[in-house]
DNA sequence: ATTAAAGTGTATTAAATTAGTCCTATTTGA
DNA sequence: TCAAATAGGACTAATTTAATACACTTTAAT
């Protein structure tokens, strides 16, 4: 499994229920914890991540709440994802400045992950958050030109 | 963090080391082990996940050692990965047959779930061990036709 | 046939990460 | 001024993962 983290899976249901309802409506805390059935203090705690993140936009005081800081169509789930769990690397031979590498086949590691997050990037930056709030078939995506390519093939090869 | 787990990792450094060698030549654990800088038991558990998930072929008895099922170009990296993360699926909620799913919102989860795994699987099922085995740049993809698209855009937009 | 090299399977323990909760301060509209 | 709502941080419990150890089986060279 590629997990994604139940807090993350939350974080998505979040947004995609904000995405559903008008831009400039307002969600409190409260309102989303009983919409998605999940407990208020974890709402909370993702509602500020996400803000910190620059995802959501806040309004404190009696008639606060939540509101989406940019359009759906603007929001990538490689954005939503990178909010929850950190920057792409993975582990900590990615961060480091020059730690663990002390022969050829730790770089080895470093040049797998590389590659790796650049293709899971790719991937998640294509879809949108729009993408989640209407039930809705992968069965294709687009190239350049618009052309409709199946998804099995259209992943090709790497160049 | 998009985390694939230490273990990961390992056998991906293991099947690149197999896979830069002729592929008659056989390995046994202990030199793996060390070729890679893994401790021992790690690296046999590792050896038996993959011989198990058909990726690796074993050969017992005194001048014994593993090799490669398959040649590189025809073992991607989504199935290295499955192998030792299990399926595609993310949580619970995907292989559940009717558990948790209490209300519409939990689907939307499931929903978002299956979306993002076949992203995901599709764009690991397009790099291949052989990518792995030298150093390259991820510069772009070849679509259906073989013309290269970047990869920022060749990403495009979901149906 | 013997023996040593090598793979196979299971169980256990330790460490790291994640999930979830609580408390307090600050802001703002009625 | 009160009540509702966000903001920020700290803390605990639970889960998952990593790593190791041990006993067993198979094979092939001598």
């Amino acid at each position: 499994m590629i997990r994604l983290g139940k807090l993350t899976d939350y974080a998505l249901v979040l947004m995609s229920q904000i995405a559903r309802r008008p831009a400039s409506e307002l969600h409190t805390a409260r309102d989303l914890a009983v919409q998605c059935h999940l407990p208020l203090p974890t709402v909370s705690k993702l509602l500020k991540t996400l803000l910190q993140s620059g995802l959501l936009a806040s309004h404190r005081g009696v008639k606060g709440g939540y509101n989406l800081a940019r359009d759906p169509h603007a929001i990538s789930l490689a954005e939503i994802i990178s909010a929850l769990e950190g920057p792409f690397g993975l582990t900590e031979c990615s961060t480091d400045v020059e730690g663990l590498c002390d022969l050829e086949s730790s770089c080895a590691i470093k040049d797998n992950q590389r590659i790796i997050s650049q293709v899971l990037r790719g991937a998640l930056e294509s879809v949108m958050l729009s993408d989640l709030t209407r039930p809705m078939q992968l069965t294709g995506i687009r190239d350049k030109q618009g052309n409709l390519v199946p998804m099995a093939s259209a992943a090709g090869r790497m160049q």
